[in-house]
Formats: structure tokens, sequence, C-alpha cells
DNA sequence: CCTCTAGGATAGGAGCACTATCCAGTGGTG
DNA sequence: CACCACTGGATAGTGCTCCTATCCTAGAGG
């Protein structure tokens, strides 16, 4: 198909498709002649995953384009699982601004929680934010941080239990991209009904 | 003081403080004469607050402006509370695509954890946030979101006994923002932690 | 032949959060 | 009393991001 049909199944307009092309998030399609292109299935695909990482999981431009360079650079899955955490969650703009600093407490939740003691972007992030919020004033305790990591420990569970890795790597992308900005969604709206209803009980009683 | 004062006080540019003022998210200083306005220590606050507001939370100036209002206007602090949680999580974005639609899922949520049942807006956004998951083929199984709620409701059990609400209201929607705003953030750190944990741990095992 | 389309280049535009400039009117300082 | 820094008010410009529109020529298909 052509460029116009592309456009056309995808809903994503010609020009937009062009500016994807210039920024090479969608590889070229194939040339058969000096004014003419060849797009296949892989970029009707690739733009649906170009959409929902901008829509749904609100990346932005360069964002994606340096996973799907990773991507179709063939890096290893594990790796791209890791990126895709990375970029999807934040976890850059908190944990590059100090170095690799640790906290006693984030390595108290490891050993507490007994989760493998690796160092990881996760890690960092998780040290980085709490240094954060600790240079601003808002007190995190152990107590809190313990039920905090119980509780995710038991989300993670169910979570990782509840999932299965595709064979392609959109596909790949896609699922872990879109499926971790939702959950995370899930459990910060969930987090806010149940502070609202601790609230509300509270009020009542004081009441 | 006068502008630069206030200025170099607070480190914000005298042509922000300006455009602060434009916007009325800082009330005009007193006016000594046509060309003269005195500032307090209540514009210093609320830059802190304006400051704290856009470059932690992340909010934008329509938002900061719409609490700043209501906060002015004399809203009841509840109220209050409830619009910085809508801001702060973006319950707006996610609620009023849709009505006032209810999930069968988010009800039974809200029954098994024993939650008040009155509707709310985290209530509607969680709704919202099931309802977009189903139709992105997310699947959301009763037994994750039991999961997710008993874990949440730890989190907010603790969270709110953790937390005292200031007596002036710049200082609680300071407060009340960059906490929401902070432990979210770290829940979602946490969360992140925690994955890639069991994530190890199960390659670990397969390999 | 005529119309349509591709690709390439470049320019335009909208939204956001500032930032800069210009203005004329003062306050206080020397 | 002259002068300069500073004021509020107005308006325009900047830098960023993500597109969108226009213009061009070469070539394909009816």
């Amino acid at each position: 198909m052509q460029l116009k049909e592309l456009s056309e199944r995808t809903g994503v307009s010609p020009a937009s498709i062009k500016f994807y092309l210039r920024e090479s998030l969608l590889p070229a399609g194939r040339s058969i002649h000096a004014t003419r292109a060849e797009y296949s299935e892989h970029h009707v695909s690739r733009l649906e995953l170009i959409q929902a990482l901008r829509r749904v999981v609100g990346l932005n431009i360069a964002e994606i384009g340096s996973l799907l360079r990773m991507a179709d650079g063939g890096a290893p899955r594990l790796d791209l699982l890791a990126a895709v955490q990375r970029t999807v969650l934040g976890l850059d703009d908190v944990s590059t601004e100090h170095g690799d600093l640790r906290t006693p407490a984030g390595d108290a939740v490891v050993r507490f929680r007994n989760w493998p003691d690796v160092p990881s972007d996760a890690r960092n992030a998780l040290n980085a934010q709490l240094a954060l919020m600790e240079s601003l004033g808002v007190p995190v305790t152990a107590e809190l941080l313990d039920a905090y990591s119980q509780a995710v420990d038991a989300i993670a569970a169910v979570n990782i239990s509840a999932t299965t890795a595709p064979e392609d790597v959109d596909q790949l992308i896609m699922t872990a991209a879109v499926g971790m900005h939702l959950h995370g969604q899930l459990v910060l709206k969930l987090l806010a009904l149940a502070h609202a209803s601790h609230a509300i009980r509270r009020y009542d009683k004081d009441a």
C-alpha cells in the first residue's frame, strides 16, 4: 500500500506520517521508484504502536524514537524491557540528577522484602525519590516504607504472574509500555480512592 | 518590600512575577502610589507555593490558578482537598470523558474493602480507568484488583495516620499537593522495583 | 496528456510558560 | 532639584514540542 492508504488505515494524517518518517520513528517504505513507495503491514502496526505510546502512555517523540531504535537495533529483550520501564515510569528524570547514591532506607526496603540486592534503574530511582522527599522535608518513616513495600510486593506478585511476553518486539513494547502505564495509573487511582475513603471514615468518626 | 526584593527573596524573575500577577496566581500588592506597590510575606509564601506546584508537582498555570482561586474564594477545606486530589492525580482527564459510569469491578472493590460507598471523583476516576483498560484490551481480573486494593488500603491507612493538616490554606495546599504527588511517585517507584525484583527472580528460576 | 501521488524541503501554526522591551509616572537619594 | 532605579501596564518575542501546510519536481496510471 502507499502513503495515503497507510494514512487511511491508521487514521494518522499523511503529514504526520511524513513527520514520523523524518524523525525515523517509522522506517521508510520500500522504494519502488523515485516517487513511489510501498508500505507493509509492519508499518501499520508500527504506527499503531507509535500512537499508543503517544496518546495512551504520553511519551514524547524523542522517547519513542529511542525505544524504537533499540528495538530495531536488535537489543536484548531484557534491556528493552528495562528501557521501557525507565521511560514509561520516568525513572530517568529522577535518577540521573544524582549519581548512584544509596539511601539507608532504600537498602533497608530491599533487605526487608528479600528482593535481590542488585543495582538497577528502579533501585536508583527509588533512592533518588527518597532523597528528593528528604530534601523537601516530606517525612518517610521506616514504618510507612515497610507498609508501602509490602503492598507493592503483593501487587507485583499478582501482576507478573498475569503477564505473558509476546514474540514480536513491537508487540512486546506495546504490551509492556501500555501495561506498565495503565497498571501504574490504576494503582494511583485506587490509592486516591483508598485515601479518600479513609479520610471520610476518620472525618465521620471525628464528627 | 517591592517587586525586586520579592524577586530576590524567592529566586523568581521579576518578569515571571509580573506574569503570575497578570494570570492572578499572585494577588496584586498593596498599591502605595500609581507606580509603587508593597508586597508582604504572604506573597513570598504564595510564590513558593506556586513554584512547588509548578516544579515539583508539575501542574500547569491554569490548574494552579484554579486551585488558588478556590483557596482565595474561601472554599471549604474538604472541597479544596478534593480539588487538590483531582488536580494532582489528574483525575479530571480520565473521568470527565465518560459520564458517571459505574463498573461492576469498581463497585466490587468498594464493597470488598468495606470503603464507604459514596460517589466521588476518585471513584469515577477508578471506574473510568477500568473502562479504559477494558477498551484497550488490558485485562484486569478480580483477583488482581483485590490484591491491588488490599495493598493500597494498607498504604492509605499508614499514610493518613501520618498526616496532620496545617491551619493556613496555602500551607494546606502545599502539603497536600506535594505530599500526594511525592507519595504517589514513591509508590510507583517501589512498584517498579518490586516488579523488577520479581522478574529477576522468575528469570533466575527459569534459567 | 492529465491528474494524482510520492518524496524532499521548508515554512507555518498552535499551545505553553515564560522573557524582553517599551512606556510614562514616580520615590528617594545626592 | 536633577537624576536614576523602579513601578504597573501593555505588548511582543522566545524556545520548545508536535505537528500541519505549502511548494516543488518526477513519475505512474487511466
